[in-house]
DNA sequence: TTGTACGCGTTATCAA
DNA sequence: TTGATAACGCGTACAA
């Protein structure tokens, strides 16, 4: 920035002209050789930076994509982050992050700010702004776990991983399927972890019961839930062995570490399976089995859905293409110990 | 983008020329109350989106600032991050985030593209790549807990982290005072939190034994290192109250899950005090003690330090200024359930 | 209060 | 293979 070397300094240096700096920089192969060596050692000398945003009022390529996560203190959204940036840095895309608090006013201003920047597309992963405000942008978008009917999208297949979590746990002979869940739309790609439960329990039969209410965000308030709804449980199904499904780890594991203070171990009367595969669950006192997101093929699948959308548009004039695809990627149970199989075992 | 709208457009439309479309923007006070009707009235109607880029070139101004971070993946770091996000936004700036990996040349990498794009000033707080070579890059700089003598800096008071941990181990009526840490560099922070140990050991004069290697990345490598200090603890120190410092809450956490499965409970013997103050050390089956770093305040001086740069630099030449600000934020002792008082208490 | 005219650093289009 | 010149969209003296 202290004196601002640019095309022309080096071209008065070298006698070439602006414009056959600017190849050197992006065809250089349509210079001679001479050529090259003289202007690589100009920009030596000169100590030049290049200035990519003069390039982008240019030729209108900024490079940049805009993120808009609902925050980075859970770690599955920072998680994701991570893989999403390195996805796009591959493509050498670089990348204008907010974090909007899940705040719908805040993150329609961010939104304007990354039109304002010309962010060449949308990563969007927060979801308190409905898909059909995101298809006005004008620009290509693609949501992560979130509500996606006029953009497109890609999620984890939640209903497989629910479904592979109760079955899970109905093979280990649990006697009662249990699901807690928070207070879901339907139109929330998590509320497939609700239908896989649903479809486990019809199939086999088992007595069953859905605790689907607000989780709450602090660890005080997912520990009195947890606790109440552990209380009510032991009510309903007392000695019956009762294989629990909770749809995120941090309160599978907060539930976890109650039964454990309660019992001093964790009974063969509980099962347990959360939902992320968080550190959590790895590092809990009782390692649990849970059902992994694979954040890395989602964000490169996200990446590489809108980079295509971005170069379609290069192409094909500007007219954003209408037809919406929506990914879905397979989830893995990891099964870890709290799902041995149930001793008692009236089942099996 | 389908049609860009620029100021020609606005002024053609409402017959007053590029430069009071401009002031519109940027001196709105500076027109009539009319024009600016009209000209507001305009701009709807055409769907005038501002392009922020151009701005740039025109006066210098990007509002962007480049942060380069290790990873996403420890919590830390997305917790300080998402507050650096939160305190830039406060201000106007808008961010582009790269995560290294704590590789050096990916990370030379990105410090080009973010010169490239012209950021107003960096954020560091990945710690490969040395302060000298940040203060080559000629822009206003600030590191956060990294080695930072040739930059400006913000970070945790380490060494009152170590001494209030450590102390308070001692006040509990420990006999023996633990610490674990990784082979740190005395150029580094952290090693701060070493220094306080030593310090409260020598004033109280209580055995002692650091255990200072690398921790590893991984679960099992941490599990592993955890478990052979233990057992080695217990060899050295049988049926002495050991007080024990881990210089970072994961592998605190893992420390004293194979404590627990060991005697089923946290025996009287062991106290334990983590650092970070993160989710596990809240989540944990007991929720252990531990050394908070308050992020927000962190990155909120962080933020304002970098932007008092910044203007410097605005007013007063750009002649980087060579006066280095090196701040440190105090720590916070949290008490939870793993220091309780020794039953035993040879002392006290 | 408003307009004119030029500059910001690069790329694209035509020529040569 | 290279050059001249006009964009790109906005800000800002300077003038009116």
């Amino acid at each position: 920035m202290i004196k601002k070397i640019t095309f022309a300094d080096i071209a008065k240096k070298t006698g070439y002209s602006k414009a056959t700096i600017s190849r050197y920089f992006n065809h250089a192969s349509a210079l001679s050789a001479e050529t090259q060596a003289v202007i690589e050692q100009a920009i030596q000398e000169l100590g030049y930076r290049e200035n990519k945003l003069a390039r982008v009022l240019a030729n209108g390529r900024t490079e940049i994509i805009g993120v808009v996560v609902p925050s980075l203190y859970m770690h599955y959204y920072a998680d994701l982050l991570e893989k999403i940036l390195l996805a796009g840095e591959e493509h050498g895309y670089k990348f204008i992050v907010f974090s909007s608090q899940e705040d719908r006013e805040t993150e329609h201003t961010y939104l304007s700010e990354l039109m304002a920047y010309k962010v060449e597309g949308l990563i969007m992963v927060s979801h308190v702004t409905p898909s059909v405000e995101l298809a006005k942008l004008g620009i290509p978008v693609v949501t992560i776990e979130r509500e996606d009917k006029y953009v497109n999208s890609v999620n984890a297949n939640n209903y497989q991983g629910g479904l592979a979590a109760s079955q899970h746990l109905a093979e280990t002979g649990c006697e009662v399927l249990i699901h807690i869940n928070g207070d879901l739309s339907t139109a929330s790609p998590a509320f497939g972890r609700i239908r896989g439960f649903r479809e486990t329990v019809q199939k086999t039969g088992l007595a069953s019961r859905e605790y689907l209410q607000r989780l709450g965000n602090t660890y005080e308030e997912i520990r009195d839930g947890m606790s109440a709804i552990l209380k009510d449980m032991e009510e309903r199904f007392p000695h019956k062995c009762k294989g629990i499904f909770v749809s995120n780890d941090t309160a599978a594991g907060i539930l976890l570490n109650l039964i454990v203070q309660k019992y001093g171990c964790f009974p063969d009367e509980f099962k347990l399976v959360g939902f992320d595969d968080s550190p959590i669950s790895r590092e809990a006192i009782v390692p649990f089995t849970t059902i992994r997101q694979d954040t890395r093929l989602i964000a490169e699948d996200a990446m590489e859905m809108l980079i295509r959308r971005i170069e379609e548009r290069k192409e094909h004039v500007p007219e954003i293409s209408k037809t919406l695809v929506h990914h879905v990627i397979d989830t893995e149970l990891i099964i870890r110990d709290t799902t041995k199989k149930c001793m008692k075992g009236t089942r099996q």
